[in-house]
RNA sequence: GGUGCGGUGGCGAAGAGGCGAACGCGACGGUCUGCAAAGCCGUUAUUCGAGGGUUCGAGUCCCUCCCGCACCUCCA
């Protein structure tokens, strides 16, 4: 298994430090909107990659993935409506939970918020620590981190300090006259008055941004240095950096082993913005009459470190690249004749073996995908030819759903398909009755029947041994 | 000012030194069909932003230039 590892801008190989579970953290979202497609490019990603650890690398998988439930938009959006924080955040992370299960993504190990009293203690201990090796100092109530105290600061953003300062002078921080030096970040923010407020020992104030992930990754995942941490590729600088520098100063370990991170989503090549309009969230997606597996084809179709532009007309040819992989799978149903092939189970474990090369390659899916289709074809031709029987079925089904493991949109398809719309058992009655008026060479009746399942959502196909149907 | 990314057929997108540039969508022709649909076959990039260079050989390496973009303490 190779990744790009943003640490040293090279592919590396990749295990897990104990050889069997890859622990590893991702950075979730900041609870005070509902994610965007945007925010779920990235959680694909992650999924494949959750995916491919586990079911191309076949190592067992920790993934802790948080929610941001503190900082000054969840506290000034909870003031707005009047709300207790935690209540105002709560209908977020339901929402990005609901969302995650309609794009079928897997379920991390945990998803822990940075409010949970356990995590603020860790966040404390770290602060305590970082205090105690002499990398804080105190400012108006709040604690810093001091970054002239770490020599090796900026290595993951590859930051150059001199031209930093030259160019980004204009955009200062606005507090930073409480700081010794406009590069410290905060660590413990002291609160002004009506602010949640927490002390665990280090003194009153809520959580830094970077702080809540270096004490959640490494109070649920155990020891420095973690296998892997993964974000998206804005959150190099500063939050990785800055978690980089916490972790590393407080514990005297290396934070992370590997650093994985996801490029940014276009719309219509622009950044997504409200007042563009172009702003979409998942459930607004499907309210325009598409599916969230189209969506999760299209958003993992290009590879994670390429910007991927999203369009509508993306959406039409995601719908019919999956339509493709479905109707090849369904027409496996029509196979006659029981024997089975040798060089059609050769054909099969060749895919196989390049669709695993290329996941374990960085998780290349496009070039993955080209290895499913160029076998969809040249299966497709061999059921052309009578040259696949039934006991060549159960072989292609299984290579068909181990790329499904990865990629898996035909399962959340299916799972799509079954829930509402025309029974099957009405599908079926409105066929026999087609098949009636054919019988009768009554076409105009015929064709009216196809033209109503249509409407309905279901696509007829007559063929030699009867007639198929699907869901649009 | 600094750091970094990208420009491959009508559209999307792999490929990162080696003979005919994957794959998907679309289009056209053929086959099949009552008609369709699906499938299959064929056609659709003498060429990979432009120009130089290295090499027996370059989308792939080097140089210059032209375009587009991101980040430099809100950001998946």
């Amino acid at each position: 298994m190779r990744l790009y590892n943003t640490l040293t801008r090279q592919r590396e190989d990749f295990a897990p430090a104990d050889g069997t579970t890859v622990r590893m953290y991702a950075c979730g979202l900041t609870v005070y909107a509902r994610g965007h497609i945007g925010n779920f490019r990235t959680f694909i990603s992650l999924d494949v990659l959750r995916r491919t650890l586990k079911y191309v690398a076949g190592f067992q998988v920790k993934q802790v993935v948080n929610f941001t439930d503190v900082d000054d938009k969840t506290i000034a959006g909870a003031q707005r409506e009047g709300l207790p924080l935690a209540e105002y955040t709560e209908r977020y992370i339901a929402a990005f939970h609901e969302d995650c299960a309609t794009l079928g993504l897997e379920p991390s190990e945990e998803n822990p918020r940075a409010t949970d009293p356990g995590n603020i203690q860790a966040m404390g201990d770290m602060v305590a620590a970082l205090e105690q090796k002499g990398h804080t100092y105190r400012s108006d109530g709040s604690i810093y981190f001091k970054i002239a105290s770490m020599p090796t600061y900026g290595r993951l953003a590859r930051l150059d300090h001199e031209g930093m300062q030259a160019g980004a002078g204009a955009r200062v921080d606005a507090d930073e006259y409480e700081k010794e030096d406009a590069r410290d970040f905060v660590l413990w923010k002291a609160t002004k008055p009506g602010e949640p407020t927490w002390d665990p020992g280090i003194g009153p104030g809520r959580p830094g941004w970077h702080i809540e992930c270096s004490a959640m990754a490494l109070r649920l995942l155990g020891e420095a240095p973690i296998d892997l941490h993964a974000g998206g590729i804005d959150l190099v600088f500063p939050h990785h950096e800055n978690e980089i520098a916490q972790s590393e100063c407080a514990t005297g370990k290396t934070f992370a082993r590997m650093w994985v991170h996801f490029e940014h989503l276009l719309v219509e090549n622009q950044k997504m913005s409200k007042s563009l309009g172009n702003f979409f969230t998942i459930p607004d997606v499907i309210g325009k009459g598409y599916r969230a597996s189209t969506l999760r084809y299209l958003l993992l179709s290009a590879h994670y470190r390429s910007r991927l532009n999203f369009t509508w007309s993306g959406m039409a040819q995601a719908e019919e690249a999956i339509r493709r992989w479905t109707d090849f799978l369904a027409r496996l149903d029509a196979v006659t004749g029981s024997a089975s092939h040798p060089e059609v189970a050769e054909r099969v474990a060749t895919a196989r073996q390049g669709f695993d090369t290329a996941m374990a390659d960085d998780l290349n899916t496009s070039a993955a995908l080209g290895e499913v289709f160029e076998l969809v074809r040249a299966l497709n031709s061999q059921i052309d030819a009578g040259t696949v029987g039934q006991g060549d079925v159960a072989g292609i089904r299984a290579a068909f759903a181990h790329f499904d493991d990865v990629i898996g949109v035909v399962s959340l398809r299916a799972k799509e398909d079954a829930s509402g719309g025309l029974s099957e058992a009405d599908v079926e009655r409105y066929i026999t009755d087609r098949q009636e008026a054919r019988r009768r060479r009554d076409f105009a009746a015929a064709d009216r029947i196809r033209q109503e399942l249509l409407a309905l959502g279901v696509i007829l196909e007559d063929g030699p041994h009867g007639t198929r149907w699907k869901r649009k």
